[in-house]
DNA sequence: ACAAGGTCCATTGTATACGTATTCCTGTCG
DNA sequence: CGACAGGAATACGTATACAATGGACCTTGT
């Protein structure tokens, strides 16, 4: 009950996202979108967490209408659940999603590698060592929001290099989904992908070696998803048990 | 202009859609964007026209606000294009969208195969030759809309099956567009796919020989990929070049 | 003291009204 | 006779207001 009442009390005047920059045209949307989809990716905002349309439209200075629209595309790319009178709130992935999700990784991504590997050219390499490279630097700083959303813009520019657009924004909103099941199903310990895991797929993509990097991306998925510990969690109870064991 | 004219005058205090059955409720939205998006699928949309919110409101008999609800949802399904002061038009697919899209389709929906055939069970192998038979029938009796929307379906309900739902809804959405490439891009004589290519994939799939509905599933895409003709349209004035002609 | 019921409030769903941009038509000028 | 400009109408974008439903809190009874 805490939370509500913090949440209501902080009803601030402070607008957030860029005050004056951002004109009133419709790029607003566009930025609010970001706003919103970057903090859910990053896990600042934590699945379960209530989406109230007025608290949203009070911060960033627009009308509900505006933040419905906004809401219902989050909603159709998975990122929010849209219960029908309670609202929205950031998705709980269920085990069963968090495992359809990754199969269906498995599948594209790996199938992808090939060709994405007859399309490599020395500029794109070059873009993706340096996404790499600050990924491994957000990691190494601590920074797991960072880290993660990195993770998944490599993993969708990988896509989008293989030419086929509506493939590459398919695994965009996987990456995107990825995200969330790593929030709730995630050890603290190590997330996502390994330190050197995308440097030496990046090696055998610039190499040609569409085969190797198929092989070494199946196991680098694979190992994500080891790494997750998939538990159904009780539906009776289990946040009492939360609150009194924290 | 005629066009304009007729749809204007059609002004119409007779409302389509279920008129006393349906009641007001969250189901009436559904029941339109169904209405809709079959109307696409089915080709009595053609690509290119436009979609008014005010003639839909007045048809279906709710507010421009939930058509506006439902031609985003649409949008994102990419069946509908939103040009941002002109408003929304059945989706014109290029050619590099339909190559995008049957590239994704031969790679998941074949990857699928070896799963279902898995999976398949009595009960569901009935139910797909029932669609199966009505589509052949459809086909023979002329109606090309019920075959093109049942082919659609089968392919869906096919996906279905393997469990995986993400994929599942996936391979739904390349369907649909499917539909509106085959409006396109498709010759009048033959389309889509065979007649009884659906029941020898099928029986393979009943055998649980996962390996040749794979590469079935294979060649029957690439099928109707091969019989669509390919050409980019030219962008100045083939409409009127249309219009003379019919 | 706990449980059950009722009432009140918060939040979403829907419609309507207003503002703005674009497009088509018409009139005039070259 | 054609082309350009101006105006009017049409259609989208946004905000605001109203209605309905579900939850939460309080009260009361056992």
């Amino acid at each position: 009950m805490n939370q509500r009442r913090a949440a209501t009390e902080r009803k601030a005047n402070e607008r957030v996202g860029r005050p004056g920059k951002n004109g009133d045209g419709p790029e607003r949307h566009e930025s609010i979108y970001h706003a919103i989809s970057d903090a859910i990716i990053e896990h600042r905002l934590k699945p379960g967490a209530r989406l109230r349309e007025d608290a949203l439209s009070e911060v960033f200075g627009v009308s509900r209408t505006g933040i419905r629209k906004i809401l219902q595309r989050l909603a159709l790319e998975q990122l929010v659940t849209l219960t029908p009178r309670r609202g929205a709130s950031v998705t709980r992935p269920t085990a069963a999603e968090a495992k359809d999700v990754f199969d269906a990784r498995q599948m594209i991504e790996c199938g992808l590698m090939p060709e994405v590997a007859r399309r490599m050219t020395p500029e794109a390499a070059q873009e993706l060592r340096d996404m790499a490279r600050r990924e491994r630097e957000a990691l190494k700083g601590g920074e797991q929001s960072a880290a993660i959303k990195m993770s998944a813009a490599f993993h969708g520019r990988l896509a989008r290099l293989s030419g086929n657009a509506t493939l590459a924004e398919f695994v965009e909103r996987l990456c995107s989904r990825s995200s969330l099941i790593l929030a709730v199903y995630g050890n603290a310990g190590h997330l996502g992908c390994e330190s050197h895991d995308h440097d030496d797929l990046l090696s055998f993509l610039e190499q040609g070696n569409g085969e190797r990097a198929q092989a070494f991306m199946g196991r680098h998925l694979k190992a994500i998803e080891a790494s997750l510990s998939i538990h159904e969690e009780e539906e009776e109870t289990p946040d009492l048990y939360q609150i009194f064991s924290a």
